[in-house]
DNA sequence: GATTGGATAATTGGATACAAAATGAGATCC
DNA sequence: GGATCTCATTTTGTATCCAATTATCCAATC
């Protein structure tokens, strides 16, 4: 169900062109280091190169791929320190949207979380990568409630950028599993109202997961 | 001389045309809700509307400019409310990068700062917008130290954004000339080599200039 | 055997051409 | 007078074409 492309939703060539190669480009299609060629691109979508290539502009924008003049659109990837870096800044994002979001909370917003957090269970065990999206669902429910747009699209962009890498934690390992309580203790500590010890957990909370993940990840690649 | 556009440093068309339409959006060529018309640029420029239009997505994912389909390419601006949440992700984000540059700094680094504001100050006095850019220099010289490449990326893209911003509180008010001795306080903070009390300072001196900026800024547009 | 050189193929960048959509001005209707 | 409709104009989106750049391959050389 989460895996249907929406290009008839797309008005826009330069939009399916985008979508499609995101979500190539998320659920790992496409490997670090792989060149994509426009053409080829084009003729799998059936249209031009000109469409394609701005999407690639965009993609570059938000660092899923890299753009050379004259030598085309290389998939990015992440190295050890890339990653690390990219959780050092999702934890003060996610830092600040879960303070500015302590506030507004709610008794149903708590039970929401505790549902996704039943939904993300489930998902792992049933050993799909639908995990991820679920992890991803459960975050981004807290910092929904800051109200800030801009800050929300950027740690969401910060999310697609390390989907795959935790696509790949999951299929290695199942620590995830027992990420459970780690979800909870989060869930109790913003039960507590005070502003300064979420954005407090929740930085911790990230930093936590970044060097396990990216051991993982990059034993094998630059 | 820091007017100068390197167009010819562009090594494509596409590059030419974006620096051209930065450059203009930062010095407030264009104002807020202006309609850039693709064909219009590539004639000032000498070329076609298609590396233009490729400008205008990298300029849209910078947030400069607003791209819908079919109805083009709009100039942003800030509303008072997204002028307050750029300066509250600057400040997490340059409180990161400055928490990670503290235990860097040598004596030669204070040194360089203190030249740095002095040449904010002497170009605040000429009465000259250049105060902006320097302005912008004494902060890029704290968190390049931070050695992550996307962060200080993310956090000089803020600075492009809010630029035309801080030239028009420069112009309508001289306050940032009272701002060398909160700069020069805050460098005796970081001389101290306490992260997390440079990061809380830094997160503090950012969160102080919004709320001054955004009500000259924005007193006569939505 | 590894390296350099150059011809050829693959690929990108940009201009032009054309179709589709939006914008705007004037006429028409209520 | 104000709202709505119509049609010409403007502007955007995409395909196609050509030039320029880069990659690849194969032979010649050290």
């Amino acid at each position: 169900m989460s895996s249907v492309l929406p290009t008839s939703l797309a008005n826009t060539a330069e939009q399916e062109a985008y979508l499609y190669l995101q979500h190539a480009l998320r659920t790992g299609r496409y490997k670090p280091g792989e060149r994509l060629i426009s053409e080829e691109i084009a003729a799998e979508i059936g249209m031009s190169r000109m469409p394609v290539r701005e999407a690639f502009r965009r993609l570059a924008a938000d660092g899923l791929v890299t753009l050379r003049p004259n030598r085309g659109c290389v998939v990015a990837g992440l190295s050890f320190d890339e990653l690390y870096e990219t959780f050092e800044i999702r934890s003060v994002l996610e830092g600040l949207a879960v303070r500015l979001a302590t506030p507004k909370m709610t008794e149903e917003h708590f039970e929401e979380l505790e549902r996704l957090l039943d939904r993300m269970e489930r998902a792992g065990h049933s050993g799909s990568s639908d995990w991820v999206l679920r992890h991803q669902e459960f975050h981004s429910a807290i910092y929904t409630l800051s109200g800030r747009p801009k800050l929300i699209r950027q740690i969401s962009a910060l999310h697609v950028v390390i989907e795959p890498y935790m696509r790949i934690w999951f299929d290695y390992v199942n620590k995830p599993l027992s990420a459970r309580e780690e979800h909870d203790q989060l869930i109790k500590v913003l039960a507590l109202k005070d502003c300064a010890k979420a954005e407090e957990v929740m930085r911790k909370h990230i930093l936590e997961t970044a060097p396990t993940l990216a051991n993982y990840v990059n034993s094998g690649r630059p």
